[in-house]
DNA sequence: CTGAAAGCGCTAACAC
DNA sequence: GTGTTAGCGCTTTCAG
């Protein structure tokens, strides 16, 4: 089939099938005002001349645009967001189920000295009513673009939990990180582990607080200690490779359940270091299921986040959002599973 | 600053500066049309009012969304694209740079049994004018897309060279894989090694076999043999370990450069199963420098390809190509480096 | 159930 | 330099 040089228009689309516009566009968005035949008529001329509604004019007219932004950091190395390219896929699958397109932007290029804005990027997609709504992801930097985005009324999910904001008013979706790591736990104690150590993240994160009080209380709940056996350390290779030294150094744990691949990570270069073999002598739970967790050798076991579930959630909330009447729904929790891999098999 | 319940329009400005619209909309798009005592005054207005032009508007009227699509394939595990987080975020920022945002799709739900329509997403994007131009990317798989998309005379850049098609007219840019893999060998005999081993992919890529070629030409350039030092498997983790364990065996290379860091991963698994240290007993140099490559211990030498200078010059094509005159230029090969760490480090 | 008229916000062409 | 006119392609009244 060839394109003509110029798509086809809804006149097009009405010369062609004997009717006036206005039928044509009934056909499009109110089929069951037409009736049967002239329907298929309309139809078949679509087919033929494979229109599609011009999407600015439609946009114009209904003031929507059918487009959710999402504002992407410049890639970081060696740190955290193992994930993000996961969930970017599942949004752009769930989006386009939903009717809907992912628009990409970034924020304020970075300038030495100068803290970023927190609002870059947004404000401008707003006043020129060029996205719906947005999908706020980065709620573990404390978020302020949550806070921005209600205080300038416009509409967006969270993937995350306001933590610190209990008036919180916007839809949300998250990961019971708590319940993640008592999966790892278990898992690790079932697996025979006593010494179970917690490698974290330094205090202030509500994420990272979550996560290891999993940790803290399917250890409290079994009798087990935890004094000393935990860190608490940037979320970075280095970082965690040097602080799973120190662990192992003073109080020998058998077992990290880590919150992140990236400490993971840390810890299977200290036990390479050692040459401890990961699984065999000293087991590591990773958090994300990242790439690196699925192929660094032997195999990370790793807690996974559905984000693919999540996706879904956040384009259901983002459709009730948008709809006629939104329906205000609070939040979900989602439960994450486990993927074991070797370093917890041996 | 706080934002009105709708945002304010050209006429909105136009009365606060008491000017007319074509005016503000000349201060805009025309500043030197004014007086500079006029322009400020407009100017005022619109700072005073937040106003930013209604992009639906706009579009429809240039016919122009600044707008670029990419489409996202479904996220595959142990397998390639470990760099595509990467090259998605470069090429949101250098579409900032110029103006543009980046729409995401995605294709046709995969159906089983059913092969993926190749032009899936793209036409209803093209027919609703809802994108100015593609960015393709996924070039290694026979690229239907470029030959659809310059059937359909839709405007495009590829990351990628259209190998298999010397007609095409369309503007592209791809990195030297010959080169990367060039710089990966000579790296390992500036080392010492000669038993260098070719880990590839399968005949049938043009991309595989032009990194294979880099490797190819510069140990016989030395005068090296390379006859039994080569594989070619699957782009699996898996498939790597299996062929680096028969290569070990059958002729002990004392070095791997691979077509790919899932290859190079697939090595590490076969030299950590056989108590074999990477770096000291076995070099092992990846391709792509993935977040995988980044933090695996004890770290992978890798070819890094220069994704964001990539996205800067398909965002300068692109710009070119919908610019009032093309300068149609042809393409752009750039140069890879090498990342190097502890996998090649004695 | 179908058609005619109006207008979303903007910019390209032309007058003043 | 600035204002006026027209129209991009669509959907939302409102008549027939």
């Amino acid at each position: 089939m060839d394109l003509p040089r110029l798509p086809a228009t809804l006149a097009d689309v009405a010369d062609r099938a004997g009717v006036s516009r206005q039928t044509v566009s009934n056909a499009i968005n109110n089929p069951d005002l037409l009736r049967p035949e002239t329907l298929s008529r309309v139809q078949h001329a679509i087919d033929a001349l494979g229109y599609t509604p011009n999407h600015a004019a439609r946009q114009l007219r209904t003031r929507s645009s059918r487009l959710v932004g999402l504002r992407m950091s410049p890639a970081q190395e060696f740190t955290a967001n193992m994930a993000m390219d996961r969930f970017v896929r599942a949004l752009v699958e769930a989006s386009r189920d939903a009717g809907y397109h992912v628009l990409l932007f970034a924020g304020e290029p970075l300038v030495e000295g100068e803290l970023p804005a927190p609002m870059a990027g947004y404000d401008d997609l707003l006043r020129s009513t060029a996205v719906d709504a947005f999908v706020v992801t980065d709620t573990y930097l404390g978020n302020p673009q949550a806070a921005g985005l209600a205080e300038r009324r416009a509409p967006f999910v969270a993937f995350g939990r306001p933590w610190d904001d209990a008036g919180a008013r916007h839809p949300w979706v998250d990961v019971d990180g708590a319940a993640g790591a008592q999966l790892a736990t278990e898992h690790l104690l079932e697996r025979g582990h006593e010494r179970i150590a917690w490698l974290g993240w330094q205090p202030g994160s509500r994420i990272g607080e979550d996560r290891r009080a999993g940790w803290h209380r399917t250890m409290t709940g079994r009798g087990l200690p935890t004094s000393g056996l935990e860190a608490a350390t940037d979320d970075t290779v280095a970082a965690g490779r040097g602080a799973a030294a120190a662990l192992l150094d003073a109080v020998g744990p058998t077992a990290f359940a880590c919150a992140s691949d990236t400490l993971a990570v840390g810890v299977l270069h200290t036990l390479a270091e050692r040459r401890l073999r990961p699984g065999q002598d000293v087991a590591v739970v990773g958090f994300d299921d990242s790439q690196v967790a699925q192929v660094v050798p032997p195999g990370l076991t790793s807690v996974r986040q559905p984000l693919e579930q999540v996706a879904v959630e956040l384009v259901r909330a983002l459709s009730d959002l948008l709809g006629p009447r939104p329906h205000t729904s609070r939040g979900v929790l989602l439960e994450p599973t486990l993927a074991v891999r070797a370093s917890t098999t041996r």
